[in-house]
DNA sequence: CGACGTGTTGATCTCTCTCAATTAGAGTGG
DNA sequence: CCACTCTAATTGAGAGAGATCAACACGTCG
């Protein structure tokens, strides 16, 4: 149960992360408190929590979300390693989102203090921030155009895609041409807008096309120019292409 | 045509906004290289121009939108006095938004520097950006689940009483129990992810029910109790609460 | 005065939702 | 080892919210 050292993180080891000076590291250490563990469904932050923790996703796969009162659920956005989780509990004056555990996780916990003195004491680690909130707004802003504008069909087409690449820049050890994929259909469901039952229906269509095929939680693409064609995705469409991203 | 100096900048006299000290607000203004204008409907920057200047938005309102390739527009999210434009552009590795003038504006220009420039120079006003970022993302957080999981009643009752309250925040003179509208129909649909026969099937039904009233460019809210529970909103609901926000 | 943009309304059509039922796999307890 | 239960995936059938097509009204502008 020995926590990890910033400097022995293993996500830095990853070539999609930007690499940090000592001192920086050192300070984002000096901020961090423990790590703690959620299992898969667990609630890591509740919608409407004005005083979360910040944290760092450690291990493991979440989300975040929002819910209608009578209990519709809207997924924002997925949450993979060495993703920043809390920002906008501080600063929104709109309800917040919830944040929840996709599988089992680990995260590091930092105080609260740390958003304002990563700015104050370093301005490279502020304007990280910055950039990881923008990025993170962008995911966002694509997810309402599949959810506003493409069909059912495009929707899967491109979140298959999308998620394809945001797991294979975060994987260790690539399993062949796949990578791994630990979400149900319901959730799949709730992140684009669409019902369980459309979902299954619209997601075997492509895979009966061989398209794509999702097996033992691990997802493989077999043909992603036909699945960028079907989802009418004509740039990158990938987290993770030339440039690095940081890492708090 | 007189440029505002930022110590004179209007939008600091609204009660929306946070003051700043002298020394941030002249390291703002040394950012400043212009004002510039454009008409109603010109675009202020390309889908996928990554190298854009910094706004920020002085008169008159704008849009954020992307497309897919046959021509389906979705709204990401309306731009007003005080918005910060252009973050994203230099951060996103997927393939950035556009922003459209919606009505005729002014924006203040910055060097492309500023935004690493300030956080450098100033940790309170690099704070402010993430601040602005985060918040202009549960913008679009609760416009995607207005998309993904709210009715067309639902969606439309939310956007009259969240632009209600964004338009009022930053109105110089109250226009009785009105606010400046300047939206029309084509432009409702495009941020609701509906179409624009939908949309004027629900606004006339919203209307005649004698919830709001949409007349001459100004949007009055008559029953934004009734509204808001059509909208299933149960939050504050509006921007500009309480707290104050950074005006960069 | 005709062209154009915007708003309005009626009539279909269809994509997606809801309801319902079945299968398969993983645990659990007797 | 075998019922029993629970969750997730799957498939069919019918219903409905919203899309598309088509007309028309109204104001502005060159």
């Amino acid at each position: 149960m020995a926590e990890v050292h910033c400097v022995d993180c293993p996500l830095r080891r990853l070539p999609l992360f930007m690499s940090n000076s000592a001192q920086e590291i050192a300070l984002v250490q000096s901020f961090k408190q423990r790590e703690i563990r959620f299992n898969a469904g667990a609630l890591v932050i509740q919608e409407g929590q004005t005083d979360a923790s910040l944290f760092t996703l450690l291990e493991g796969w979440a989300f975040r979300f929002k819910t209608l009162s009578d209990g519709r659920r809207q997924i924002l956005n997925f949450l993979l390693p060495g993703d920043f989780i809390g920002v906008q509990q501080k600063m929104a004056d709109v309800a917040a989102h919830g944040v929840m555990a996709l599988t089992d996780t680990v995260l590091c916990v930092f105080q609260r203090a740390a958003l304002w003195e990563l700015h104050r004491q370093s301005p490279t680690l502020g304007f990280n921030i910055t950039w990881l909130t923008a990025s993170e707004e962008s995911l966002v802003d694509e997810k309402l155009l599949s959810v506003g504008r493409r069909t059912a069909e495009e929707r899967i087409a491109a979140l298959l895609v999308q998620l394809f690449h945001q797991a294979a820049a975060r994987q260790t050890a690539p399993v062949a041409d796949g990578v791994a994929f630990p979400l149900t259909q319901q959730e799949i469901a709730d992140a684009l807008g669409l019902s369980l039952v459309h979902t299954n229906k619209t997601l075997r269509k492509l895979e009966r096309r061989g398209l794509h095929r999702i097996e033992n939680g691990c997802l493989y693409l077999h043909d992603e120019v036909a699945l960028k064609h079907a989802a009418d995705m004509y740039g990158p469409g990938g987290v993770g292409g030339p440039s690095n991203r940081p890492l708090i």
